[in-house]
DNA sequence: GATGAATGAGGGTTCATTCAT
DNA sequence: TATGAATGAACCCTCATTCAT
């Protein structure tokens, strides 16, 4: 046995992750899936209740491992320091996930469950932002903190969509990102290209 | 006859975005489409090739609007007045159109059109910015630019999915963000709430 | 164009008609009425919104035939003959249909709309009987329309299911049936065989 | 053990007899009789070969328990008393079974088994009655005898689909039957309501 | 141009049955 | 014997697209 759930289990939850990943949830079929799972159709189905669950499945593990390696960038640290770390974090899990994107663009309408749980997932990311510069005093720190995330999911975008990125680039962009939202575009940092 | 595609063309349009615009590309059905249209299921394929071309229209359509209401905003500005002004007009943009969030989210996989067009979109609205910013000696532009659309992006979400979200708030959502990018996170601006 | 409804319509009830008859509800495949009725799977979704309500209109075309059929046995009779005109017509019927059996055993459970109406035709027919034994003074005349109904309705069986069944034999039967309703079972009457 | 198929066949027959009686044959699942009877899906299929067989199987137990409790109605009386108390143990018989009625009407097309077995019970329960009726000089008694068991299939239907039957109407509407079968309709019975 | 009846490929889901443990 | 995870065939229904009128 694999995990609490059986080896099964995670061998379509890593099929479908793959799958949508590829080809968002409307282009992707069960039957692939469960042929890229090693196992037959109906046996998906003794595991998610739907294609749908599936997806919310394979949605939730993935923002929960990103929370997870979220939570200790703050801690213990001066502002710029852990806003820098998280912005390292940011950039390179999504590097990680290059090969994915279509996960996080073709989600489905109708399922509540999940429209709940990504406004959930939203809220503790922006939250965790938010407590720091609260307590290292910034004014309006929800705000800031949407602002930063926002910030960084663009400069995600150019890593996702952009084949030549290479690993090194995340750093000077993460670098880049923490600089500007400290002290503003005419503080030019030292990033040379990009 | 109405524009250069005739009456037809302009209807068939506006419904597709309104029907694509609330339940996203996949749970749109063309039926839907035609009858709130008022023209038979048809004369749709009369106009667009195909449902992803529909799709594909009404989005450029829209990015083009977009594109011509922002062009003056820099123009002749400084460089402050100007992203306040962009971001005004970004975040007001969006607020009009709270009841279409899904074009922006569920769009379809497969249409290589489409995919070409959003990537040239992006790129020119970036290029509007970078050139801005360039122009005013800001180091690394297109970075800049890409931070601060991703800025707005974020920020613009709260609004589409906030139902409290008041026209008035929007423009002290902007004044913030302009002023972010501008100063950084510890030159708190003086808004109040929010 | 046939009838109100044009020809395909009458088609797949046609076809439907033959296929449920001979197979039941649950053993027949929609796809099978559409290549007996000439038509795509398709489009027997565009008269008929499920497989229920296929069955439901077969049924109710074929209970409305009856009905109409045995409108007229009735009237202007003395209760004797009239009872036995009946019988003629109740068990000719479906010596007409001795291909169609499953159409009478093999029903769905669950659409509402079908319960509801059989239960209003066996009503109604139970009614027809009951007004007019009613009008010739029998006592009780809605157990007794029951009760000869219920009859005929095994004699039918016989007729359904055995191979040899003649149609002269419909005719013995019914005025066995006639008879024996009449004068009760100690007044033999002077069939010989069966 | 408790007979000679042991505890568990019991139970799976019993669970089945309700299960298909109150769902019907193709709306009943071999999971949701496992669950009932307290086994795992595939104990079910140690004991029978498949799900016809399984409902073969019920209708048998409860076809014999039938006959076997007819069996002495008929001995040793005069015909009408005879009559009347079969009709008796008939309609009390379904009274009992009034949450079983889809056991009655919703079988199976394809066993031929069943189809068999069925064949041979009704022609079992009619030679009951024919056999008495032909000692008691009754001309053709076989037409005579499914006359006799029509009459009661239907009265049992108002049985069974009434939920306002009471016991004592069952008791009132033996005697109308068997009034009605010796003596015709003209001879009304004295009974008062219904 | 305009229509809408007709098409048919396609996929999610169910569930009887099997079999390794 | 007993289990229940696994299988995969089967089928209803949807809907983008076509085309005769």
């Amino acid at each position: 046995m694999g995990g609490i759930h059986g080896d099964k289990y995670e061998a379509i939850l890593d099929a479908a992750y793959t799958v949508f990943g590829t080809k968002g949830f409307y282009e992707s079929k069960i039957s692939e899936i469960a042929e890229q799972a090693g196992v037959a159709k109906g046996t998906v189905y003794l595991y998610f209740k739907s294609k749908e669950q599936l997806f919310t499945a394979v949605t939730r593990r993935d923002c929960e491992q990103y929370l997870a390696e979220m939570q200790g960038a703050l801690a213990n640290r001066a502002l710029e320091e852990g806003l820098l770390r998280m912005a390292n974090l940011h950039l390179h899990y999504y590097y990680k996930r290059k090969q994915h994107t279509k996960l996080f663009f073709m989600t489905p309408n109708s399922d509540p469950d999940l429209m709940e749980f990504m406004r959930g997932f939203i809220q503790d990311y922006t939250d965790m932002v938010k407590n720091k510069l609260a307590l290292e005093g910034v004014r309006q720190p929800e705000l800031h903190a949407k602002a930063f995330i926002g910030m960084m999911e663009r400069l995600k975008m150019d890593i996702l969509l952009d084949k030549d990125f290479r690993e090194y680039d995340v750093d000077q962009t993460a670098e880049f990102a923490a600089n500007l939202f400290m002290h503003g575009c005419k503080a030019g940092s030292g990033i040379r290209r990009l």
